[in-house]
DNA sequence: GTAAGACTACTCGGATAACCTCTGTCCGAGTAAGTATGG
DNA sequence: CCATACTTACTCGGACAGAGGTTATCCGAGTAGTCTTAC
């Protein structure tokens, strides 16, 4: 079980927008692709689907490219990783033994702990403290 | 991301072993796959990892099969997982920008919750309060 | 000088290929209990 | 009887096949600035 490499270019995008200069000037897909060695067309893919979740912004055409959206600061870690991830359980009881499996119910339980640890944690607090590299 | 279905298994078969009412006589793994319904084959893979950890007893030869060890009650839902799992962490960061990317700090303190709570919880406390199925 | 059209630099999104890990099967080897056999 | 060999019911472990999801590429379509051209 590991974190996708996809969430790994979303954390570190998210990143790079929010230390951005300019913040309202959009930043095209092939400047954040390379300050990341991944190649631009992939890394597309996996911002559209950030941008269907509102958070990331897209601006089409020449000069075009990808901001953050106004409310950026409350974005956290959490609503980004499940962005990419997708919101289902980490484990589920593979076999029907009732509704109650007492084994899924400790999982999910460690699970909400990881998860609340990292709905308190926003791209924007890493931006106060440091930089990037 | 997901744990996987060894784990799964894993977990389940721990607490059939807990809750035999002949702790000290093994279980075959036809008996143990059939409640599950998993292949034997798959499963008796499955625990030999177990078994290299100490988690499991196995004996071999005719009446063999897997039981529990005498320290049973000290493992955790931790240590069972890893030892199906790995002991690697959930996330890496992909691109070398030095050792303290702050990303992968939030993401592995996160990590660190949940596997707190996993490391509290014993096979052995589910015994007691409920019976599978 | 200005309006219309062509051009260019982008993102968007579907289709598809490559790859890797998890899942699962097969089979031969080793092991220990029970069983038959021969003296 | 007793020891030896055989049979049987298991686990052990490596090799390998199949499936599914992640990763990555390609390409056509849409979009918005910019440049060109003609009047």
């Amino acid at each position: 079980m590991k974190f996708s490499r996809g969430t790994n270019y979303a954390l570190h995008t998210m990143l790079q927008l929010a230390q951005s200069s300019t913040p309202n000037k959009p930043i095209g897909v092939q400047q954040l692709a390379e300050q990341q060695d991944v190649s631009p067309t992939y890394l597309s893919k996996i911002l559209t689907k950030l941008v269907k979740e509102g958070m990331v912004s897209s601006v089409s055409g020449v000069k075009g490219g990808y901001s953050l959206p106004y409310n950026w600061e409350t974005i956290s870690f959490l609503e980004i990783i499940q962005a990419i991830e997708g919101k289902a359980s980490l484990f589920d009881c593979h076999f029907g033994h009732g509704p109650g499996c007492p084994i899924e119910q400790v999982m999910v339980e460690a699970e909400e702990k990881m998860e609340e640890q990292l709905r308190k944690m926003t791209i924007a607090d890493l931006v106060k403290n440091k930089t990037m590299n």
